[in-house]
DNA sequence: TCTGGGGTCCTAGGACCC
DNA sequence: TCTGGGGTCCTAGGACCC
């Protein structure tokens, strides 16, 4: 192993266009013709092709701006279940090269191969064989940054886009971030590049050389002092298999939340309290699945001129039980005293989740014994056994 | 037919407590 | 009593990520 690579133990691993790679690999057809994922009413981008993304199609984009731009792409709904499949299987290439894999979504994770190399050669050959497993088994590309920290090596998959291997050495590291713009530091989004634009901070060389104090105003004190060391690549951030968000093994989430945009807008109350049930339900029975309960509950209302509002309620005790999330998320709604407000979207979530074996409900005087609690489990033993459309809340039928 | 859906984290003000 | 101050909870909003 070469001293130089033994240094950069960390991989980044990135599927290039994932979903529309998965959405393309068995069609023949689809070769060579921009590809759009996304489509639906009034939805966006989710993932396009290297022949789309040519035409300026990129994720997130709503939908009409991308057919404007590349009329001639064919629009591919996504298939979920298949991008799960491909993401699992991929997932287990990485347990075998080490057990410490950080993921971060469907088509990315950290590698920590530290304690690989005797093992499997050095970092950047293990990136290569990994690379080519992914491609004979799932028949998708990947592309490796390789480098002694998360935050470089996530930068350097970037620039090893498409189908490459990118190693940024440690006596690079200052002579490869600098020139970046300061858009490319991960937590850096839209808004903060612009404050920093208008500071005449362009490059991650400028925050580098700019005093704390000053970014730390602008930014705030976090941000500022984080964006200084990511500057210098400063990055104590370590690969940790227990920072795996929403997927199994890790830590437990956070909060749970479902939303919908409507097809048309509404100023319903009917309407939107249909739709406000309809995501309690959605939500708690997630809940109940993975065996927690939350105390807090928040409604998001985003308007017709997409300006978005969310109102929360902390309830004095934990809860999973679709009617009371519901209720709190209804008397949330009418606080809001809407007259004729055109609704774009509602939003129901649950925070502050906790097991729900360590909650211990107080006994309601009055409340009934077997109440709403153990129609939820009724329900969700049908659903189980007859699948989601045998039973659902009654005001939905 | 401009702008999805699932999350996390940070900030800031006010309440409240010691 | 020339009004301090810290810690925690709650709420609302905003930025960011994939």
């Amino acid at each position: 192993m070469s001293a130089g690579t033994a240094l950069t133990p960390i991989l980044h691993v990135d599927m290039d266009a994932f979903y529309a790679s998965v959405m393309t690999r068995d069609r023949p057809d689809l070769q060579d013709v921009p590809v759009i994922v996304g489509g639906g009413y009034r939805g966006v981008v989710l993932s396009a092709n290297y022949l789309a993304r040519r035409s300026g199609v990129r994720s997130a984009l709503p939908m009409t701006r991308a057919r404007r731009l590349c009329p001639e792409a064919v629009v591919v709904a996504p298939d979920y279940p298949t991008f799960e499949t491909v993401s699992a299987s991929v997932r287990e290439n990485f347990r075998q090269v080490t057990p410490l894999v950080e993921v971060l979504s469907l088509d990315e994770a950290f590698l920590d191969v530290r304690g690989a190399g005797r093992r499997l050669g050095d970092p950047v050959e293990i990136a290569e064989r990994l690379r080519s497993t992914i491609h004979d088994e799932q028949g998708i590309t990947c592309s490796v940054g390789v480098a002694a920290s998360v935050s470089v090596a996530k930068l350097a998959s970037r620039r090893a886009k498409p189908d490459g291997v990118v190693v940024v050495p440690p006596d690079a590291i200052t002579s490869f971030l600098h020139p970046l713009d300061v858009g490319e530091l991960w937590g850096v989004g839209e808004k903060t590049q612009a404050m920093l634009h208008r500071l005449g901070l362009i490059t991650v060389g400028d925050v580098a050389h700019t005093p704390v104090r000053t970014l730390q105003r602008a930014l705030g004190d976090h941000l500022g002092r984080h964006l200084h060391e990511l500057a210098w690549g400063v990055d104590r951030r370590v690969v940790s298999a227990r920072n795996v968000g929403v997927f199994g093994g890790g830590d437990p989430d956070k909060s749970m939340g479902a939303q919908e945009t409507f097809g048309r807008d509404t100023d319903d109350r009917e309407v939107v309290l249909r739709e406000v049930l309809r995501l309690a339900a959605r939500v708690t029975t997630r809940m109940r699945v993975a065996g927690v309960a939350g105390r807090t509950v928040a409604l998001t209302v985003r308007f017709a001129d997409f300006t978005t509002i969310t109102r929360s309620r902390t309830r004095a005790e934990a809860t999973d039980v679709t009617q009371e999330v519901y209720a709190t998320a209804t008397e949330l709604y009418d606080a809001l005293g809407l007259q004729r407000a055109r609704i774009r979207l509602v939003g129901v979530r649950v925070e502050g989740l906790v097991p729900r074996s360590s909650v211990h409900r107080q006994l309601v005087l009055g409340e009934p014994e077997h109440g709403w609690s153990d129609a939820d489990r009724a329900v969700d033993r049908a659903v189980g056994r007859f699948g989601k459309a045998a039973v659902q809340p009654a005001s939905l039928l």
